[in-house]
DNA sequence: GCATTATGCGTGTATATACACGATGTGTGT
DNA sequence: ACACACATCGTGTATATACACGCATAATGC
């Protein structure tokens, strides 16, 4: 089950990294693509999970934390955490205990705004991707990843 | 390019969450496996990027630790710190600097216990990653996610 | 009415990730 | 020898992510 590991390897000339865990490579893509996107949208201060949060609630209306974190297949605890900073830039308002306990989190006239300004970048940031990938595997990829994201669907 | 956002949403029965962001299903995705993999593997402290370490370590030798962010196709400050408590928990080695300052990064023989442990449990994981997905898609994701990967091949 | 269950949250703790910036060591050209 | 480029690393700062645990409120059963 193996061969080439005995006398010597030195040419770091790319190795390609062939790993057999699954995980690894969606980590390291992960990882790549919020290089990416984080390059392109690096004017504010967060990039990956706020550009969804402020998009999710700017269609949506209000929704609590346990459903925004679901909807991103989050854990509850995680997408609290993440609030935090986007509540002290005032991009976002989580309402005093509602409901049946429930949090409403919405977002802000500054929060629209700074979506509104992140959309252009978040577009060439897109369309970079698509460019490298091209447009029919990125839409095979997409499918892909939807049904890896239901793998944990008990959980959250 | 609207049409359902007006006057209502109540059921919570389970969106889909049809984001446009490529990098949102990316992450979804890898947070969602991440969890599957950390339940399964969840004996030790730490899960995915340390199992990968003591992966390459083991089979490459010592390397630096920019070589070793290179084919993780991580930050270098990002793998200096995710070593921290890899060498705190004694599973790998940082040699003081050698030659041209780089510090070369080994496996210990607790890590290879370490290891030893985990395959077991890594291979239990993969086996319900490739049980949800297919073999045949598996190795279509697996063959994107390369693809993607390079898209930050200027960095690092 | 009261115990039980279900739902929604926060905190403590730990790891993971990256960028900006700076420090140090190694070689190379003149 | 010296200046300058280059490679390697660490630190400061900020965000992202999850699990274990506990608390409080709402709904339900008797």
């Amino acid at each position: 089950m193996n061969a080439e590991q005995s006398h010597m390897q030195q040419n770091t000339e790319y190795t390609p990294a062939d790993s057999p865990c699954n995980l690894f490579h969606l980590r390291r893509a992960a990882r790549a693509v919020s290089r990416q996107y984080g390059a392109v949208m690096k004017s504010t201060d967060a990039q990956a999970p706020q550009f969804s949060v402020l998009f999710i609630l700017s269609r949506a209306g209000a929704l609590s934390i346990t459903e925004l974190a679901s909807r991103m297949g989050m854990d509850r605890t995680s997408m609290s955490r993440n609030l935090l900073p986007m509540q002290a830039h005032g991009l976002i308002s989580v309402g005093a205990e509602g409901a049946a306990r429930a949090r409403d989190v919405s977002i802000t006239e500054a929060g629209r705004a700074a979506l509104a300004d992140l959309m252009p970048m978040w577009r060439q940031a897109q369309s970079e991707f698509v460019e490298h990938l091209g447009e029919a595997d990125t839409a095979l990829l997409i499918s892909l990843l939807e049904r890896v994201a239901t793998i944990d669907a008990r959980r959250q």
